[in-house]
DNA sequence: AACACGGGGCG
DNA sequence: CGCCCAGTGTT
C-alpha cells in the first residue's frame, strides 16, 4: 500500500532540517510517560504556547501519578485553569488512579487507549514519546504535511511507515515541529521546506467551515461560566444565575449537562465543582 | 460521519 | 470576525 512512499529520502529530509529547527517546550526531550501524559492531554486541541505555563504549574502541584490520583478532583479542575475543555482534567486524573490501580502506565498503544480521555494519537504518543514504541504518530501537524504531501487516506499508516524503527520519539517530534514551523495551515513557508521536492500540494486551502452561532448563545458558554463560577467556592443556582448572568433555561441546560459529566455535583441547595464522593468511580462514559 | 466539547491567539 | 489548535467520546 504505501510501497511508493520515498520513504527513505523524506527521511534524510527531515533530519536534516530537524538539527537547527527545534522548539524549546518544556515537554521536549521528557521520558516519563507520567509527564508526558499531562502534557499531551493539556495539547489536545490547545495550542502548545499555551500549554507551557500550565503545565509547569500543574507538575508543581502535582509532582507525580501516585498525587494526582490521591488528589480531589475539584483541585485537579481548579488546577487545569482556564484550558479549557475541563473533562480533559477530570479523566486524567481518573487515569492517574487507574495507572495507580495497575501498579504503572502501559507500554502499549492497545492498553493506553483505554484508559479515559487517551484516544489513538495520545497513547500512541505517550507510547512512542515514553518508551520510543514504533509507531507514527497523527495530528493537526504531522496530518497536515503528510497529506499535502502524499495526499488524503490513512494517514496513521503513512505515519507508520515513515517513522523510523528505534528513534520514533525524535522522528515524531520532528514531524510535529515541520508541521507547526514550516507546514503551517495559512501561510505555510514552502520556500524553507526540505520535503518541497516531494510534496504535491496544489496551494489550495481547504474549504472555510459552517459558520457557528454567536458563542455567548451556546450551551458551551454557559458550562464554560459556571465552571468558572464554581471555581471559588459552591453556591446555589440563584447564586450562579446572579454570578454568571446567563439566562435561566441555559443555566437549566448546562447543569444538566455538567451533572452528567462529572464535572460538578449537587451538594443540598448547592452545586460544587468535580464529581459527588459517591460517583468518583464511576466510569467516564454509560456505553463504554 | 457528524456533533459536542473551551478558550485564547492570530491575521 | 473567522480560523485554528500535539483530540476524545458519543450518537
Amino acid at each position: 500500500m504505501n510501497d511508493s512512499l520515498p520513504v527513505s529520502s523524506f527521511r534524510r529530509a527531515v533530519w536534516r532540517w530537524t538539527r537547527t529547527r527545534e522548539r524549546p517546550l518544556p515537554w521536549r526531550g521528557e521520558r516519563d510517560p507520567y509527564r508526558i501524559c499531562v502534557s499531551e492531554v493539556m495539547l489536545q486541541q490547545t495550542q502548545a504556547s499555551r500549554v507551557v505555563q500550565p503545565y509547569l504549574d500543574f507538575l508543581a502541584r502535582f509532582p507525580s501519578v501516585s498525587e494526582l490520583a490521591a488528589a480531589e478532583p475539584a483541585d485537579v479542575l481548579r488546577a487545569w485553569g482556564s484550558l479549557g475543555y475541563p473533562r480533559r482534567a477530570l479523566n486524567l486524573w481518573r487515569t492517574a488512579c487507574a495507572v495507580v490501580e495497575r501498579g504503572g502506565f502501559p507500554r502499549s498503544v492497545d492498553e493506553l487507549v483505554t484508559l479515559p480521555g487517551i484516544g489513538p494519537y495520545t497513547a500512541r504518543a505517550i507510547a512512542t514519546f515514553a518508551f520510543d514504541a514504533h509507531v507514527g504518530i497523527v495530528e493537526a501537524n504531522v496530518r497536515r504535511v503528510y497529506e499535502r504531501c502524499f495526499g488524503s487516506g490513512d494517514m496513521q499508516s503513512v505515519a507508520d511507515a515513515m517513522t523510523p524503527r528505534g528513534s520514533s520519539a525524535r522522528w515524531n517530534q520532528a514531524m510535529i515541529d515541520l508541521g507547526a514551523e514550516v507546514c503551517r495551515p495559512r501561510d505555510p513557508r514552502c520556500e524553507s521546506c526540505p520535503v518541497r521536492s516531494m510534496c504535491s500540494w496544489d496551494g489550495v486551502l481547504g474549504a472555510s467551515k459552517k459558520p457557528a452561532p454567536p458563542f455567548e448563545t451556546t450551551l458551551r458558554f454557559a458550562r464554560g461560566r459556571i465552571v468558572d463560577a464554581l471555581r471559588e467556592r459552591e453556591a446555589t443556582r440563584a447564586q450562579l444565575l446572579r454570578r454568571t448572568n446567563l439566562p435561566q433555561m441555559r443555566i437549566e441546560d448546562a447543569l444538566d449537562a455538567l451533572l452528567e459529566d462529572g464535572l460538578i455535583h449537587r451538594a443540598g441547595a448547592r452545586y460544587a465543582l468535580g464529581p459527588s464522593a459517591r460517583e468518583r468511580s464511576r466510569p467516564t462514559s454509560l456505553t463504554k
